[in-house]
DNA sequence: ATGTGCCGTGATTACAGTGT
DNA sequence: ACACTGTAATCACGGCACAT
C-alpha cells in the first residue's frame, strides 16, 4: 500500500526475543532466566511498537513458531533451545536434547469404526477441539491404554509450583483390570503446533501435584495426514522426552474395515 | 481489579498463477 | 516483462478463564 518498506522487518516478536537472548546469553550457558517485562524496555529501545499481547511473544516461540536462526545456531550439537516457564511471568531459556515427537512412518494404521456423532463431525470445530472430541467420542484413550477412562475436565488451567500457569487440554481418570487408578493428561496438537518436552513435563508435574495418589500416564494426540490420528504415551527422563507407546488410528465407517484388516490386528503384539 | 497463559481468527504479507 | 488476482503462510490482536 503506502511505501512503508525498508529492509527493516524482522517482525516484532523476533526482534524482541532476539534481543532478550542477546542480553543474557553468554557462550557456554546452558540456561538462563528472563522476565516478561523486559520486552517493554526493549521495544522502547529498538523503537518498535510494543505488541499489545506481550505474553503471546513468548507463547508463540514456545509452542507455535521456531526461534530465530541466530538463536538456534548457538545451541550445542544435538541440543536445542526451548523456553520454559520459570514462575509467574518469568521464563527460562534452556538447552535440552533435541526431541521432536514425530509419528513413526513404519507403523500400521489401525482402523476404528467411527463413532463420532454426525452432528459433531459436520460442525467441524477447530483443529484441536475437533481432535479432542474425536478422541473422546471414540474412546481412544481406553482403546489406546487398555483402561477404562473417564473425561474429568477439559482445559484445566492452573498454576504449578515453579512453573507458572499452565493448561492441560483434557484430563481423564481411569482404572485398569487390577483396580489401579490412573490420571491421564491429554494434549492435542493440530497440524503445526510443536510438541516439546515443556508441555509434557508440565502435564506430568501438574498431575503429581494435584493427583498424587494416581499413576500418571501422559498422552498426546496429533493429526497426521490423511485424517489419521497418532497417539503417544510420553514420559520425561532427565529433561528428555521419551515415547512409551505409539499407535496410529484412523476413524472410518465400519463398512471399510475388511476381514484382512482384522486379520492383521489379530496378529499384533 | 489486575495479571497471565492460551487459542481462534482477522489482517497482513509473501507467493504462485494467469492473462495481457 | 508487467499488472492483476487468488491462495497460502505468517503475524498480531482480542478476548476468555483462572489466579492473585
Amino acid at each position: 500500500m503506502s511505501g512503508e518498506k525498508k529492509g527493516r522487518k524482522p517482525n516484532r516478536y523476533t526482534a524482541i526475543i532476539q534481543r532478550i537472548f542477546d542480553d543474557h546469553y553468554v557462550p557456554g550457558d546452558m540456561e538462563f532466566e528472563f522476565a516478561r517485562d523486559e520486552a517493554e524496555a526493549i521495544a522502547a529501545e529498538l523503537e518498535i511498537e510494543l505488541p499489545k499481547n506481550i505474553g503471546d511473544i513468548f507463547y508463540s516461540f514456545r509452542y507455535r513458531n521456531e526461534l530465530p536462526e541466530a538463536i538456534t545456531s548457538t545451541a550445542e550439537p544435538d541440543l536445542e533451545w526451548i523456553i520454559e516457564g520459570a514462575g509467574r511471568a518469568r521464563y527460562r531459556f534452556k538447552q535440552v536434547k533435541l526431541s521432536r515427537i514425530v509419528p513413526r512412518d513404519d507403523l500400521v494404521t489401525v482402523k476404528i469404526p467411527d463413532a463420532t456423532p454426525e452432528i459433531i463431525g459436520t460442525n467441524a470445530l477447530g483443529d484441536e477441539q475437533g481432535l479432542l472430541a474425536k478422541v473422546r467420542y471414540n474412546r481412544l484413550i481406553d482403546v489406546f491404554l487398555g483402561i477404562a477412562a473417564y473425561s474429568l475436565q477439559n482445559h484445566l488451567r492452573t498454576t504449578v509450583k515453579g512453573l507458572g500457569q499452565i493448561e492441560i487440554d483434557e484430563i481423564y481418570v481411569g482404572v485398569n483390570s487390577n483396580g489401579q487408578q490412573y490420571v491421564v493428561p491429554v494434549q492435542a496438537k493440530g497440524g503445526k503446533d510443536k510438541h516439546g518436552v515443556t508441555q509434557t513435563e508440565q502435564d506430568i508435574r501438574c498431575c503429581e501435584q494435584k493427583f498424587p495418589d494416581l499413576i500418571c500416564r501422559a498422552v498426546s494426540a496429533q493429526f497426521m495426514e490423511d485424517d489419521r490420528i497418532a497417539m503417544f504415551e510420553l514420559t520425561v527422563e532427565d529433561s528428555e522426552i521419551k515415547v512409551v507407546r505409539e499407535k496410529h488410528y484412523k476413524l472410518v465407517p465400519s463398512s471399510e474395515i475388511s476381514s484382512t484388516d482384522l486379520d492383521v490386528y489379530a496378529r499384533m503384539e
